[in-house]
RNA sequence: GGAUGGGUUCCCGAGUGGCCAAAGGGGGCAGACUGUAAAUCUGUUAGCGACGCUUUCGAAGGUUCGAAUCCUUCCCCAUCCA
């Protein structure tokens, strides 16, 4: 089995421009393609791991990534699928969102011996002048055809800006540079970025007479057909100052039936074969599959380490076996108790960030959502001294899934 | 530039002088049921020293005992016309 087809069967293909070529140069490892990744926040997401994730098999076939940093394209942010404008960003966010992103890819992929390429947009796309580009570009693109596009076409809706309008002309133009200056053949991108990714094979056609490739990787939804990796709170973060090893997993840990086994496909490297032994897990059995997609995630984004610390903690928490050790833990200092001789349950909730306010803390007290070593408290006003932090300290639960402790 | 309709809480969307911290839905959180799943039902969903107080309805002023609601100026968005 090709690469090609291992990434048929994992599910990761949505469109492609020429199967037959495409097949041929990535089973052959000739393909030179690039993915591009806009620094719109100072992380990575779990969307962009996925990319990772397929530069790295496709790396392993032996064919060349460039891992393309958008620091010129984010200046003009990307309205595909959008129902609204992105906040424009300053130069100096890109800037450092820009060093932030090359800092997470250089830990998937290799650079090493010339294996990997990585380039900023901006390099080529802010020094343009206008004239130049319109005289040389601009008759390239026919802009009855760009408004039928797809990405747009929710933004007919509601308004488009000109700014906006030429995100895809910039896309374009990022194929035909790297085709000219790498011989780039081949971009991957997110399923929505297809209208963008034809532009730019087109671009190059018109301007060059090269055949250049598109393939665009299914979006990671979930059995509702929402984007996965979003939380209330934001996005599942690479970042573990963003989104901690522990709550990474528990995010893995906590995906529905529908979606285990696909995610297991598309994000983990686990062997074809030895992801179909879980799928024919049922009912509740399929929780071994989610701790195994929660363990092999965690160890591939954070480190092995942190994926058994995470699983070690988890054990602990929902089914009274393994350690304290790897909760969630905050050190209570004496500055804590400088005030009052004891701590309340309002200020512990809020403290170890399980609540946002007291106000939401007094609510899930009172609501029977709080535990306190074991035993429920509905007391908003319960307190505690000094000595009862010593020792194993107090842990704290709220909810279900929610736990912190306090030591001193 | 002109005309018209708009900007309401996390989102959508009611509200057109006091009964409004603001209907309803979505989402979130919590409880019950469960498998750390889904579905369902229930409660809850601005903040705080909490049967009271403070801040909120695009922004700033004003009228009024009292404003999300009325007036003025400004900013922004959509549609049509130019």
């Amino acid at each position: 089995m090709g690469i090609y087809e291992e990434l048929v069967a994992r599910g990761l293909i949505a469109q492609v421009t020429d199967e037959e070529q495409i097949k041929e140069l990535v089973n052959t490892g000739k393909a030179t393609f690039y993915i591009g990744f806009d620094p719109t926040a100072d992380s990575l997401h779990v969307g962009h791991f996925m990319a990772l994730c397929l530069m790295k098999r496709l790396q392993m076939a032996g064919n060349k990534p460039i891992a393309l940093i958008g620091g010129g394209t984010a200046m003009i942010g990307d309205p595909s699928g959008r129902s609204d404008m992105r906040k424009m960003m300053t130069t100096e966010t890109i800037r450092h969102n820009v060093e932030c992103f090359k800092k997470q890819i250089s830990k998937f992929i290799t650079f090493e011996d010339d294996k990997a390429l990585l380039a900023d947009n901006a390099d080529w796309l802010l020094d343009l002048n206008y004239m130049e580009v319109l005289r040389d570009i601009g008759p390239h693109f026919s802009v009855n055809r760009m408004l039928a596009a797809e990405c747009y076409k929710q933004r007919m809706e509601k308004g488009l800006t000109f700014l906006e309008f030429n995100y895809m002309i910039m896309q374009s133009f990022d194929f035909y540079s790297l085709y000219k200056r790498y011989g780039c053949n081949l971009q991957f991108g997110g399923d929505d970025q297809w209208s963008n990714m034809l532009a730019g094979t087109e671009l190059i056609r018109r301007k060059l007479g090269k055949d250049a490739h598109a393939m665009t990787i299914k979006l990671l939804l979930n059995s509702e057909g929402k984007k996965m990796g979003k939380t209330q709170s934001g996005a599942v973060w690479l970042d573990r100052e963003k989104t901690t090893p522990y709550e990474f997993f528990q995010y893995w840990r906590n995906v529905d039936d529908a979606d285990v086994i696909k995610c297991m496909k598309m994000l983990t490297f686990l062997p074809l074969e030895e992801i179909a032994k879980y799928e024919t897990l049922e009912g509740s059995e399929l929780n071994k599959a989610k701790e195994v997609l929660a363990y092999e995630l965690t160890a591939l984004v954070h480190s092995k380490e942190d994926a058994d610390k995470a699983l070690e903690a988890s054990k602990a928490l929902f089914s009274g076996q393994g350690d304290l050790e790897n909760m969630p833990t905050t050190t209570i200092t004496d500055a804590d108790f400088a005030e009052h001789s004891t701590l309340d349950i309002l200020s512990l909730l809020t403290k170890s960030g399980l609540t946002p306010s007291r106000s939401e803390a007094r609510r899930a007290v009172e609501q029977g959502g709080v535990t306190v070593n074991g035993e429920k408290e509905t007391n908003a006003k319960a307190e505690y001294a000094k000595e009862a932090f010593a020792g194993d300290g107090i842990v704290i639960k709220k909810g279900k899934k929610s736990f912190h402790r306090f030591i001193l």
